[in-house]
DNA sequence: TTAGTATTTAGTTAATTACTTAAATACTAA
DNA sequence: TTAGTATTTAAGTAATTAACTAAATACTAA
């Protein structure tokens, strides 16, 4: 969680992981969504994968990239400490 | 949105919207739980106030600082469309 | 008013982060 | 093997961030 923390803490991250949602894409093809050199976003999804936000995969000269939703539900239990505190849910 | 994925990229700054989950404190309380400045602590409430993580109080000549949770339940909104993509649940 | 406590603001510095270009690695296909 | 494409690694730099100390502000109480 602290590294995904982290990962999210970036616009262009956060703009990598939505392109995602819609489909799995090469690296190629994330970087061309955006006006930055190809070894600045191999960067950024390096520490996506190192928080474990995303995972890749190697298709011959290609690599896809795609999301792995078991960061997002941990963040969705943390989350809800904060909101549930407090609500004792008519124990 | 924005500056509060920039206000939880800080541990300093987790733990202190963990020690606010118990209970309300003053920010010289806070700061005690710290091996660190009562200005550095002061900084990072002013993040968090900034990401709408968290609200001030003035009681006399301190500061209470409480949670906001609707900052909180906008992420798990946020993360959520992550978890959810793809899932069309019996449609 | 004066002294004391709580907190924030200002200014500075060290560490981290996000970018760049150039070079390396890995695969494809002639 | 050689050339071409896709991606990552390396090295360097500029911008941002997180810490510190000192000073300012705000309140309390003698």
């Amino acid at each position: 969680m602290k590294e995904a923390f982290k990962a999210l803490a970036d616009p262009t991250r956060r703009k990598i992981l939505d392109l995602l949602k819609a489909k799995d894409l090469t690296a190629g093809q994330i970087a061309d969504h955006f006006d930055m050199s190809k070894p600045s976003i191999s960067q950024h999804l390096r520490l996506l994968k190192q928080a474990g936000l995303v995972e890749d995969e190697k298709q011959g000269q290609y690599v896809y990239y795609h999301l792995n939703i078991t960061v997002f539900q941990e963040l969705i239990s943390w989350a809800m400490t904060f909101t549930d505190k407090g609500d004792d849910h008519d124990a």
